[in-house]
DNA sequence: ATGAAAGCGCTAACAA
DNA sequence: TTGTTAGCGCTTTCAT
């Protein structure tokens, strides 16, 4: 083995290296190589061509120590009542990435954390105050609002995509699950269905309060009409056998389906089509999130939409007021019915 | 406003904060913390005591650089050949989240790059040397096979999802893209299609190859049937309204259609049932992927299985074994014929 | 079993 | 415009 074709002088390890290269301070080098107006453009110059030709970048653990600036942002997603669900899920995913979009955008870098809170009681502070945060955006609450509230009285920049409660102290961002839920069951309730099945699990907050909606809108109808709820697992291994079964066992006079989440309801329709129920002729179904796959099964989900994007670039915006030493309250977003095919 | 209820003595900053606390030098807290046996148990659980109480947790960023470990491996999604590919691509996303399960479960965390090549030439050699890495895997390789190999030859801890190319230094990992453009292919003449069709982009390697083992599969079953291509958008946005364009310009007289993914078909699938043709009695389907929303469709999908999550663990532990400084080779697994109901 | 001291690589006040 | 110096908060010899 010969050496490399190109062997270069020999690695620079680090910015003093580099200087004693060029015959200057290591301050000099670290402002040139930060582009600092202060130094002479012709040794900025001259230090840059040098780093490059040598392949040589600062350390930025170094320097995010010594200016208590990490340029992270935690992600992190809380697995609290369904240890089996995946983060693959569309909906995380679908978030995921537009928070990715927008926290790139203004220079942030995401650290990732997929947390069963279950591994202990302080997950929250431990990734708070690692060090290594700038700070933390939570895609949702799952059962975990305690700790949240907790946590958010002592560390300001962390905002939460979820629900908000009466009287809640930290920053969320999200849609008006009462009232989607409420749209989803007057829009059944409109198409002439009178027996209705809920499909979800109401253990974390944002469900609950679809499921509360629900019934509320039935409530208001007059119509007595019936809503039978069933908890329906998040996790993508476990929904299609719970679907099935419950589809097999509840009342074959059931003509409507408020399923809690897109991926539900597609489930659902698939299973549904298996069973040569038609949708919606025999069983009209509404989703909830209004998820890129909801316009592309057959048929196309009747869906409560949440918008997504315009909620990742509000919690990234609130992220960054807050970062800022500012306070920010909650948003609450609007949903919307989209009126599709299955319902 | 009156104090919190449970007003702590005062935050404790920094480890010597903790070791006057408790009369001691910061070394032994340092050490307590870490759970050293060289200090004696006594003063051990004093200072875990008392630093628990405090809600003290020392720095990561201090603790890395010292020990110039980040515990942290970067995930990079290059986006090369498709600026508008959103990071929310199914697959993507269903690889990202075994690899936050592998890498977590050993204790590292993820740091998310999205990653847009054209930003710059060098842009995997900036990740590499941030400092801030123990190491990195690569979702796909994109167009960017050169800058991958560039960087691997003086980074070992690089491991990449993608293709296989004669005599490439860099680790992959992935399925054998030529072999699964065969199944496909056979599979569809098997069925007795003679006009087929192929639907993807074929700038990154990987369908590049799919397309090539169509190919291969053609010619060797002399059968005489046609393969035209179409090049696909990755994008979500653009794919619809692209698929549909085709679908509607394309020969009338083809009868089977081979997508270079499993979200290429499902959009196809749709696309063609609003066209009133049938599938697969008028064209049948087949996908590559094998992803969790294949058989969520309707009908469900027959496609060319990839196993993502051995992949990921392979990635994982491949990357496992370079960080402790072995080498590894590639590995690229064979691919498998999932027959469903689309073709 | 513990303390003292020397850095990890960088940045920023302060001087010159 | 540049150099010097003092840390950021932690870990880890080395000495005791």
């Amino acid at each position: 083995m010969t050496a490399e074709p190109e062997a270069k002088p020999r690695r620079i390890r680090n910015i003093s290296e580099l200087a004693k290269l060029a015959g200057v301070s290591a301050g000099t080098v670290s402002r040139a190589l930060a582009g600092k107006e202060l130094v002479n453009s012709r040794t900025r110059e001259r230090i840059q061509a040098l780093a490059r030709e040598h392949g040589f970048r600062p350390n930025q653990m170094a320097s995010r120590l010594r200016t208590g600036q990490t340029g992270v942002i935690g992600v992190v997603i809380p697995l609290g009542h369904e240890k089996k669900q995946h983060i693959s899920d569309p909906f995380f995913m679908t978030m995921l990435g537009h928070l990715a979009d927008g926290l790139t955008e203004v220079g942030y870098d995401l650290m990732l954390s997929r947390v069963i809170p279950a591994d202990g009681e302080d997950w929250l502070e431990r990734i708070v105050d690692s060090g290594m945060l700038d700070g933390v955006v939570m895609i949702g609450q799952s059962d975990q609002f305690a700790a949240i509230e907790r946590t958010a009285a002592v560390y300001p920049p962390l905002v939460v995509w979820g629900t908000a409660r009466p009287g809640q102290r930290h920053c969320v961002v999200g849609t008006d699950s009462f009232v989607g839920g409420q749209l989803a069951v007057r829009h059944l309730l409109s198409r002439g269905r009178r027996r209705l099945a809920f499909f979800g699990d109401t253990t974390g907050l944002e469900i609950e309060q679809r499921l509360a909606g629900a019934r509320a809108a039935l409530a208001e109808s007059g119509s007595g009409a019936t809503l039978a709820v069933y908890p329906t697992h998040l996790s993508q291994q476990e929904m299609p056998g719970q679907i099935a079964a419950d589809l097999d066992r509840m009342d074959p006079a059931i003509d409507g389906i408020f399923a809690a989440s897109d991926v539900i309801a597609m489930a659902t329709v698939r299973l549904l089509h298996e069973r040569h129920r038609k949708v919606p002729e025999d069983i009209a179904i509404v989703g909830f999130d209004d998820l890129p796959l909801a316009t592309q099964t057959v048929p196309q989900l009747t869906t409560v939409r949440q918008d997504i994007a315009a909620g990742a670039r509000t919690l990234v915006a609130n992220l960054l007021r807050r970062l800022a030493g500012e306070a920010t309250g909650s948003t609450i977003m609007a949903p919307e019915l989209v009126i599709r095919e299955s319902a």
